[in-house]
DNA sequence: CAATAAACGAGACGGTACGTCACGTCTTACG
DNA sequence: CGTAAGACGTGACGTACCGTCTCGTTTATTG
């Protein structure tokens, strides 16, 4: 944990890092992931370029990173999923926030950016799904599992297929602009889920 | 149709227009999304840069219709799933082919660079869905109202969601290869989505 | 002579080529040699990188032809030295006008900058004495060829090493600061080489 | 001499001294001046580069170094000129000797790095004549001098003068690669030297 | 059936950003 | 405290493409 344990990272300027991550959130907001450009970061967070090469391999990492910053910032606190025992309503209320979220226009670019380069980097999809979506996946299925347990849903179910199930045609919707993101398409795939996986 | 209907654009070359989508789309095979450049294009389609300028707005819209190029050929046909009267086995096989066509390398990198800019550009987004999407669509909606009518599925099923549930899921695992794609993944999603809707 | 003989070169931008030559001429003698950057040229010239690594293969090349086409101007009128008669006091004068230049602080910073490049690069060397040495030199040896015939020089004497005598001390002193340069030195060389070649 | 006598640079590592003269005599041997770095020398020297920054003013301080250290090794012993009593055979035997040295690829890029350097840098102007080329001419002037006395030189002879219409011309040949530097060539400017400073 | 005007190939242009290299300064850990 | 190691902010390097802009040269009607 110390400093003398890890000697070889050591040197590496905390604030630098920190000046780069803020940086590149604040210009992913401001202008788009396909303006984003690594000298616009480095000029932003008064930082040499060459600090965010020898750190960072690719663009797409510092942008992967500028996010997993963000959340680890969460991540400490409990991320429970409300359990007022009807798995229904408790859905419903999850998958309307989440709704409401994709609704965010300040949400929009940067999770557009995250995916553009998810989708073309094997390695940050990665770690994209071990350090951001894991977290979050397993909170949810431990609801699920809570409601298994109340017989509210399938003792068999994959849990992650339920959570398939619910959340990607939601985010395909919101992907591809196929169709509205509304408070009542989210109790609709409450409801399809449930009945596809009730017991 | 004819020319003396549209002279403004009488004058556009045909097998320039061919050349560039057949070198967009021999690029993107080859090198990927990020590295294609119009430069390249026009150079390998022996063509002057201000060509492809003059009729596409942007990269996108020329990878879009190296495409569109592509599907028109099928489109004449008529491309009716298989009706053997059983939802159940059609879907199955179409979801394995499904399956089986996204595993296909040759197919990965273009696809991704389609979603790559539809993810990010609207206007693309809507044309996907209009000119690529739909037709496709429509007619697997096609065998689900058939299987409405033969008792198979809830007649107040909207079948735009149906699709979803259906193909969302396999979507998502692809684009974020966040699961292995198999024939029995395939068959549990044709399994959950009957159930779901089912009478 | 015509664009139409050699169409290769005829999109060549005159303009900027001017710019550059202008822009390379006025850095030297602002900031000195070593200061001098390609990028800081194509600014002040309001040119592209490019530009000039498209014509130019170095750096060095450019603050050659930013002096070729310096004495470009002049070349056309010509250059006969003055002859009196008198090749001593010809000889002097214009020695004591050399000496006089070499003076010029205006005169140092380019001249150094020139004579950097030439003695790290054989090609430049080469293409020095080709079009900028050789003009001039040949002038001299004119003269020197016109005492011959006055029996003021003996008929024998290599011209080339004549002028080697005459002008390579003098040119060592400048480049070294080994020494003072004055008119007494100019006339003392004049002496000097006459005693070595003279009838 | 003693460390006690100059305590401020008592801690001066004498070996990381050595080290980086060494290297960067090896260093301009086999890449040439423009390439040389300063990164390249420490690491090279297996020294930090603060070590170079801490003793030494610039590049140029350092190349200049290295070549006073190789002459100091030499400086120790008499660099007397022969002396047979004939000038005129003592001056061609020096003269051709400077001719091959001249013409040694080894020695080519080494000088003329040396030479970048004093051109562009008053001040190791000045130190190289002062610590270089001082107690060489100084040995050259001692044979002149015997020459005088033995009445084949003009006794008012300039000797700094006569050094440098011996040398100049072959030093500017060198430089500006102008002409072959043959043996002929140092007997026939020993010939007009004497010719023109004879008594 | 020329003339003529557009689209064409080619590629130079002013730019932006790339990823690398070296600069000279600064900080850390060691001896 | 001098040192080896090397991260840092800075800035130039030379390259790749961008999108615009001429250049002649097809090419395909239209007067």
């Amino acid at each position: 944990m110390s400093n003398a344990q890890n000697p070889a990272r050591a040197r590496r300027s905390e604030s630098s890092r920190q000046a780069i991550l803020t940086a590149t959130r604040a210009l992913i907001s401001e202008v788009g992931y396909k303006t984003v450009s690594i000298e616009a970061i480095a000029a932003r967070a008064g930082v040499g370029k060459q600090t965010i090469y020898r750190w960072w391999p690719s663009k797409g990492a510092v942008i992967f990173d500028s996010f997993l910053a963000l959340s680890a910032d969460v991540d400490g606190q409990g991320m429970a999923l409300p359990d007022t025992g009807d798995i229904e309503s408790d859905l419903k209320l999850v998958m309307r926030a989440t709704v409401t979220e994709f609704a965010d226009p300040d949400f929009e670019r940067p999770i557009r950016a995250l995916n553009t380069e998810i989708i073309n980097d094997p390695d940050l999809a990665t770690q994209f799904h071990e350090k951001l979506a894991r977290p979050v996946d397993e909170a949810k299925k431990a609801r699920l599992r809570s409601a298994q347990q109340a017989g509210q849903l399938a003792t068999d179910a994959d849990l992650d297929l339920v959570l398939e199930v619910l959340y990607a045609p939601l985010f395909q919707r919101w992907l591809h602009r196929s169709g509205p993101l509304t408070a009542e398409y989210a109790d609709c795939l409450v409801d399809i889920t449930l009945r596809a996986f009730g017991p």
